[in-house]
DNA sequence: GCCCAAAATGAACAAATGTTCACTCTCGAA
DNA sequence: TTCGAGAGTGAACATTTGTTCATTTTGGGC
């Protein structure tokens, strides 16, 4: 239904008044003597026959809009996106890890419980982290430790220098990630530390979690001692494309059923999808199955990685199996 | 102070998850991990940033700016600007009357006071009102009639006539507004009707004015059987430039004392200005001193007119005399 | 490490805006 | 004329947004 000459003009006054001249509905109702519902309703309908325009200006050099789409498409909370100066691992982790911290650090506010994984990007998005003083907050480990338990890497390593930046009180797993059988697990988690701290794991407020994959580095892959090259090639035939600390998922992010779960020191992946904020970083080449996996499972719901891998993951058609 | 680009991508994500995607402020708080008072005040940074554009497009062919100048200019509450199709002074008369009964109807619900004079441009308002069926409405004849008493332009017609277009009730005044000494208008006053009336146009809620002027049609100059030459002449001096309602007033619209005054039969000038919605309707050759006038005055607070005098009244510089 | 000024924060409050719903008005048909 | 459908209206209510102010946090100097 359009309007005439003479009511765009009043459209047009008004919604001057309005965003211009910043008065209030009020005073512009009193002003032309009309009721302040009336203008209301004008300036929906100026809005709706674009007299009004707004327009968002996109700020150069960001990828704000390739980060609309990843949220939009698999419903996430957060989409950030970096563009790697080289995109040689190195630099690529390094660049996701600062990122992952401003994204995290934006959302905290010195008083929750986070809890994290480990890995090479954690490890660069610890580095990342400004140093805070916040003694509400706590930072618990996620998984059990893997490789040796002198190697600093893994493990508790990451939580406690986390903990450390912030000045935050810290909760370790002090056990393995994965164990020799089901009952070494059962009696670990018969310790209440171990348990209390799981327990806590799984109702933090925020995780952050790397996003594991198949490539020759993964940590899962590596642990040869526990997970024999058997274990690793039925994990892959029931369809493993990548892994939430220690938590094996195929292509759709679903878990795989597995022995090796029995044997985990970890929370589920059903009790990480229950975390309000999880925050997966994760990029570079060999991550993008991984990283969809965990979409289409709505794993996660904050995601950081590179623009080629966020361009990769909208290039796809729609999928109906995705969750969120 | 600016912010740097990760900065600025938060508020590009923010301006458009509430511009454009209509999510509430709180939502996006949500969304985002912020507080919705943080989220508020990024958004008015967006706006100062100009990361946010809000942009009133003026509608073609009408003179919105025009108008808006005006209202800035002499503190109106409205300006409506017509575009004569031709400037011969009938026409003229036709389309100022148009565009005054719909900024009237447009500022009137049913149950107000309405007051009005009388006047050519007026009679094409009268003419241009449609018909309504306010029983709760009351027009109110706000000056004694001129002229020979069975001529129906002046007097009570134009108010009878407004009353039954718009299903109102009327009250006239039976009186001419000019009479032979301060004693006859005394003795007028005494009457409870008239007076009455004469209150009820004072406490309006709109009033209904032309404006008059030093042309050779002005009514008030062709009443020659109650003004003399010389009296004429003596307002001249004084520096009338205008009447309202038989009001006259100078330049600056400021009342002009002479004894003409004691004999009128009309709301003082002052007692006008009190009224809320003053809507003068001028325009057209000879009409610019009394209307420039008038505004200085404060007289009105709505004028109708044409583009040519509107123009003509913006292209003057500042004046301090000014009122509103 | 400690301390301070300045900035940032969010809870509580105040203001502005949007929505609903019962009612009124208008217009056209009978 | 009367009648009724449909549009239009604004009071009351609900929601959203803006502002203030006491407190916390931050960053920088020592």
């Amino acid at each position: 239904m359009s309007t005439h000459a003479s009511d765009k003009n009043l459209l047009y006054k008004i919604a001057k008044a309005y965003y211009q001249d910043e008065l209030t509905q009020h005073d512009i109702a009193r002003r032309f003597g009309l009721s302040r519902v009336k203008v209301s309703r004008l300036l929906e309908q100026a809005r709706q026959e674009g007299i009004v325009k707004i327009t968002v200006v996109p700020p150069p050099g960001t990828f704000a809009d390739l980060e609309r789409q990843l949220e939009a498409r698999f419903g996430l909370l957060e989409a950030v996106v970096v563009s790697p100066s080289r995109y040689d691992r190195a630099n690529v982790v390094r660049e996701l890890g600062q990122a992952a911290a401003d994204c995290l650090m934006r959302c905290l506010k010195g008083r929750e419980i986070l809890t994290m994984s480990w890995g090479t990007t954690l490890r660069a998005t610890v580095d990342a982290l400004p140093s805070r003083n916040w003694p509400h907050m706590t930072v618990v480990q996620m998984a059990g430790g893997l490789g040796r338990p002198e190697a600093e890497v893994y493990g508790s390593d990451l939580t406690r220098r986390a903990a450390q930046a912030l000045g935050a009180r810290s909760r370790m797993i002090p056990a393995p990630g994965i164990v020799a059988s089901k009952l070494a697990r059962d009696a670990l988690l018969a310790d209440t530390h171990i348990a209390e701290t799981l327990a806590m794991a799984a109702r933090a407020d925020v995780a952050l979690v790397g996003l594991g994959a198949l490539t020759p580095e993964s940590v899962v892959l590596q642990v040869s001692s526990l997970l024999t090259e058997e274990q690793i090639n039925e994990l892959k035939a029931l369809g493993m494309v990548g892994d939430i600390a220690l938590r094996c998922y195929d292509a759709y992010g679903r878990p795989i059923r597995h022995e090796v779960n029995e044997r985990i020191i970890a929370p589920e992946l059903e009790q990480i999808k229950r975390i309000p904020r999880v925050i997966g970083v994760a990029g570079g080449t060999g991550k993008y199955e991984s990283i969809r996996a965990a979409l289409r499972g709505g794993l996660i719901n904050v995601l950081v990685t590179d623009d080629r891998t966020a361009t990769r993951l909208l290039g796809e058609p729609d999928d109906p199996h995705t969750e969120r």
